[in-house]
DNA sequence: AACTGTGAAAGTGTTCACAGCC
DNA sequence: GGCTGTGAACACTTTCACAGTT
C-alpha cells in the first residue's frame, strides 16, 4: 500500500465519513433547523443510524440522551476535527477541461480551502485567468509551493505527466495530493494521495450491472 | 445503507481494485511487455503483491507459477469480469463546467463505454452542440433514457436538482449512478450509487494534514 | 418515552507464510 | 529458484442490542 498515514485515534473509515456528516449539518443549518437526531443525520448522509452514532463516538460525545444533536455545535465540531479550522491553500496542476471545472467550482472558501495558484505547461494557457487567477508555468511549481503555502495539490494533468509532476510536488514539501489522472502515483509512504478516476468508478458501475444482470437471467429459472 | 448491491462471489473491496489492475495491464501493453509478476502489477496499481494475488485468486487461476502473468490475457479476463465485454451506454446529466468536462472525457470507449446523450435545464445550453453531441432538455430523460439504451447515468448538476433528477433516473429504470452533485441521494435499494465530491475529498486530505501536524508538534517533546 | 453512547458480536478485508507448480 | 495461489491469522469495520441519561 502506498501513501497511507493513519494517525491517531479515529477510524479512517470515519474520517472517510465526516464530510457528508457535516454536509448534511450545513443543509440543516441553512434550512433554520437547530437539532437533530441520528435517524435523522443518518438518512441525510446516506448511512445507518447505529454507524453515525459509532462514528461520532470517536471524536466525543457531543448529543443528548433522549433529544438529539444541536444541529451548529456538531457542524462546529466535526469541522474542527477534520482540521478545517485553519486555511488549506491548494493549487491545481494541469488546467485542460478537468482543471477549469476545477477552478470554478465554487465551494472551496464555504468549506475552509483557498484556492492559491494555477499552473499548466502549455503556452496556450499560462499567463489567462480562469476563475480570477492567473495561469503559472508548471516549471516555477517549486516557486508557487513556496510563495502561497501551498498544502494541498490537486493533479488534472494528463496521465502522462501525472508522475513525473507529483515527483516534483513531493520533492517541494506537499504531503497532501488529490489525484484526478487515471494512474497509481509513486510517492513517499508519507505522503497521502487520493485518487478519483471517473473510469475506474464506471467500470465499477458497469461491474455490478452485469452482476445484476446475471442474477435476473438466473432468477428465470 | 443506500444502493448497494452485492452480488456473486467477488468482494466489493476487489471490484473496486479491478480497473486499477486493468489500467496498469494496459499501459504494459501499450509498452508492448508481454509478462508481468504480482509484484510488479502491484506496484504499478499501488497495491501490495499479496492482495494483488489474493483479489485475482476470486476471479480465477491466471497466472503460471514460477513464471508469471501473461498480461494481454489478464487484461482481458479482467475486463471481462468487470462486464466491459458489452457496451454500456452513458447519458450525463447537468452540462456546467464540470459536465462539460465530463463530456470531453475521451476514454469511453476505450474503456467500453458510449457515451450515448447529454442533457441539461437551462435554454443556453439547450441544443448546442457539446463534445458532437446536441444538448437535449432534461425534460426528455425518460425518452432518451429509453430511445439511447442507457445503463448509466451520470448526475454533474446543481446539488439542488439533484435528488429530483435521480429520482426520475430511477423511474426510468437506470439501475447505475454516478453522482458528482455533493449530496447523498435517496433511492431503493436496488440502484447502484457512486459519488464522487471534491469537497469531501480535501476534507479528508485536510483531516491527515492536521493529523501530520499534530503529530510533529508532539514529537518535538 | 425517547434517543444517545458503547461494549460485544458478526462480518469484511488484509497480510502472512508456505505449499504447490513450473 | 522463482513465483503463484491460498488457508489461516490478524486487523479493521459494521451492526446489534441495551444500559445510561434527560
Amino acid at each position: 500500500m502506498i501513501g497511507e498515514v493513519t494517525v491517531p485515534g479515529i477510524p479512517v473509515a470515519t474520517v472517510a465519513r465526516l464530510p457528508s456528516y457535516l454536509r448534511a449539518l450545513r443543509d440543516l443549518v441553512a434550512r433554520g433547523v437547530e437539532k437533530t437526531s441520528s435517524v435523522e443525520l443518518a438518512e441525510l448522509s446516506g448511512v445507518g443510524p447505529a454507524q453515525l452514532r459509532k462514528d461520532l463516538s470517536f471524536l466525543g460525545s457531543f448529543g443528548t440522551r433522549g433529544v438529539g444533536y444541536d444541529v451548529g455545535s456538531l457542524a462546529q465540531y466535526i469541522a474542527d476535527a477534520l482540521g478545517l479550522a485553519d486555511e488549506h491553500r491548494i493549487a491545481i496542476v494541469g488546467i485542460g477541461s478537468l482543471g477549469h471545472a476545477l477552478a470554478n467550482y465554487s465551494g472551496y472558501s464555504q468549506r475552509g480551502f483557498h484556492l492559491a495558484a494555477l499552473l499548466d505547461a502549455s503556452p496556450d494557457v499560462v499567463g489567462r485567468d480562469v476563475a480570477g487567477i492567473v495561469v503559472e508555468h508548471v516549471d516555477a511549481l517549486e516557486d508557487v509551493v513556496a510563495r502561497e503555502g501551498v498544502s494541498i495539490v490537486v493533479l488534472a494533468t494528463p496521465a502522462a505527466h501525472a508522475q513525473a509532476v507529483a515527483t516534483r510536488v513531493v520533492a517541494a514539501g506537499v504531503k497532501e495530493i488529490l489525484n484526478f489522472a487515471p494512474r497509481a502515483l509513486q510517492v513517499p509512504t508519507d505522503v497521502d494521495v487520493r485518487g478519483v478516476d471517473v473510469g475506474s468508478e464506471l467500470q465499477i458501475l458497469a461491474f455490478h450491472s452485469q452482476a445484476r444482470a446475471l442474477a435476473e437471467a438466473s432468477a428465470q429459472s
